[in-house]
DNA sequence: CTGTTAGCGCGTTCAA
DNA sequence: TTGAACGCGCTAACAG
């Protein structure tokens, strides 16, 4: 393994000159930036970044740590990060919490030991808090996304949770449903509770009733995105926002059960534009977060070293289940 | 920040004495390592592991390298991946190639640079060989996956593509169709290579014969899928086996267009299990890879440091598209 | 612009 | 069983 020592006696001049010919310091002479580079090239010098780490006492790595890896928003995110990191020269580490508290404090203090870069993290479901953090992050740059804690200092990339669940909403309204319901998640996530929220502000805005019992807080997946179907259906909804896809998708299953026709009887928008949302019949309405391109964002907070909190917008996307008396909106 | 000459000082020995002792070495005496364990975490000592690496010329990070991260099968390799390697103390690093053999190449050399404690591949679709490899990787232990080179030492973990295209095509038959086309993909992909000879050799057991018209050698995706859904309506065929997901998928559209009804008069089985499958209409037969558990194996695998080949067997998941006539199979 | 000097923190010799 | 000493390879402060 040849070494910048090796270069340096092959072109009798010092490490410290090879070091600062490989890693672009402007302090050295262009014809001996060259003739470094050149030597290293022929002698076939690979740097040891190990070494380098240690000395910088920072790891060229920055850390990830996400619920989990396969689900279609948290690798369209990952994919997004290593993407911009991965070209300005950056490993990205990944680790899975599986919504654990005690599996996040310790992928973050394993994080910490490793000197990495920076941290991008979304935070476990079961989290009530930033306490187990605030004390072992120390001073590693923290990039938060999706879901973020205000408390914590760093970039914050968020989704535009209200403003997209406000579109939903007044989307379905202007297709002409009139008893809107909410699957609405659970209220300890700021990220549904802002959903929530928007739907409220959308039917305030068009001067129809905000009604509590047609709205459902449970976790969004299939089985209650089911149960939610039903029970809309008793009380008279003609449409449902859900703030999830996977509970959107158990409520146009309830309904097509009970033979509801969609769109022509009840309208359906659901949240995260999920690949299958767009495959299944009839084919759901969603708003899509933009995964990738907050991946992008929050790589770039961190390049940036920024600690500003930015908003990624929701992007509404028409299909059948929503798709009545349709006015003026984006179809694909 | 602690290290281990602070210990050693509060204690009243040296560093090397501390090292041994928290590293395990037995050359210690039980009463000293207690002290020194209890002294450790008493100041909060947390080893660097830079410093750690470098000294050992090795990372505590494998290198993960694949096309892309957000992908169904991927997303999951990857999960299976972490989980095991993550228990194991060691860190995932993931390098997408996006298919291209150059990104593929410098994702390799950089993790070479990192010193990694070992890499876990599945080869770029532009790879014809190995041969850009073979030179860089070094010592590095390597674990290749799905789509591997032999030439390449090291463990290997593939799908069982034959048997797998074989029971497909079997239980295609045994469903009563009897013109079983193929979307068969690239033959410069062993896996593709071997899933046709798996058709082929069910079509043959069951004194069928093999129409070569009716095989479809292209990338396996939607678009081509949908044309070979055309084109085999047009050759008279009453059912497809696909190579891959994506391509069933535009086939049956294809069929659903031109007011085929699926399965009773056109069967169609594809492979991948992507959630879409099963949730589209009429849902799709597949072909699980069992992404998870090929990652976990992966994993098991480097840190096992085997050198062998195994096959993690496919799993046929008969569902709407090719379920007429069933004959004893599993229904999900 | 280049050399000198001095570690980063740990693990592993060798010697006692 | 412990200590002393050294160096992994690189970079940064200081000096010239």
């Amino acid at each position: 393994m040849v070494t910048i020592t090796d270069i340096a006696v092959a072109l009798g001049v010092t490490p410290s000159t090879v070091s600062r010919a490989l890693s672009g310091n402007p302090r050295v002479r262009e014809k001996t930036r060259l003739a470094v580079l050149r030597k290293a090239e022929e002698m076939g010098y690979e740097r040891n970044i190990l070494a380098s780490n240690l000395r910088k006492g920072r790891s060229n790595i920055v850390g990830m740590v996400l619920p989990r890896i396969h689900s279609e928003f948290y690798s369209n995110v990952t994919g997004g990060v290593e993407s911009v990191l991965g070209q300005a020269g950056y490993g990205v580490m990944i680790c899975q919490t599986l919504g654990s508290r005690e599996a996040e404090t310790k992928a973050v203090r394993n994080l910490r030991d490793n000197r990495v870069a920076g941290i991008i993290i979304s935070h476990a479901i079961e989290d009530d808090g930033p306490e187990h953090l605030l004390d072992i992050i120390g001073d590693t740059p923290i990039v938060q996304f999706d879901r973020v804690f205000d408390a914590i200092p760093g970039a914050k990339i968020k989704c535009a949770n209200f403003e997209g669940a406000y579109i939903a909403t007044k989307h379905l309204i202007e297709a002409g449903y009139r008893r809107i319901g909410a699957v609405a998640g659970f209220m300890t996530s700021e990220a549904y509770a802002l959903r929530l929220e928007g739907y409220k502000k959308a039917l305030i805005d068009a001067a129809l009733p905000y009604d509590e019992s047609i709205v459902y807080l449970d976790s969004v997946v299939r089985e209650t995105g089911y149960e939610a179907g039903i029970k809309a259906l008793e009380a008279g909804c003609d449409a449902l926002y859900s703030s999830g896809a996977f509970s959107a998708l158990g409520a146009i299953e309830a309904l097509k059960g009970k033979g509801v026709k969609i769109p022509e009887e009840f309208g359906i928008v659901g949240t995260s534009n999920e690949e299958f949302t767009a495959l299944m019949t009839p084919s759901m309405s969603t708003l899509s977060q933009h995964p990738f391109e907050m991946g992008e964002e929050a790589a770039r907070a961190f390049l940036q070293g920024r600690e500003d909190t930015r908003v990624i917008p929701m992007e509404l996307i028409i299909r059948q289940s929503s798709n009545r008396n349709l006015t003026g909106s984006k179809i694909i």
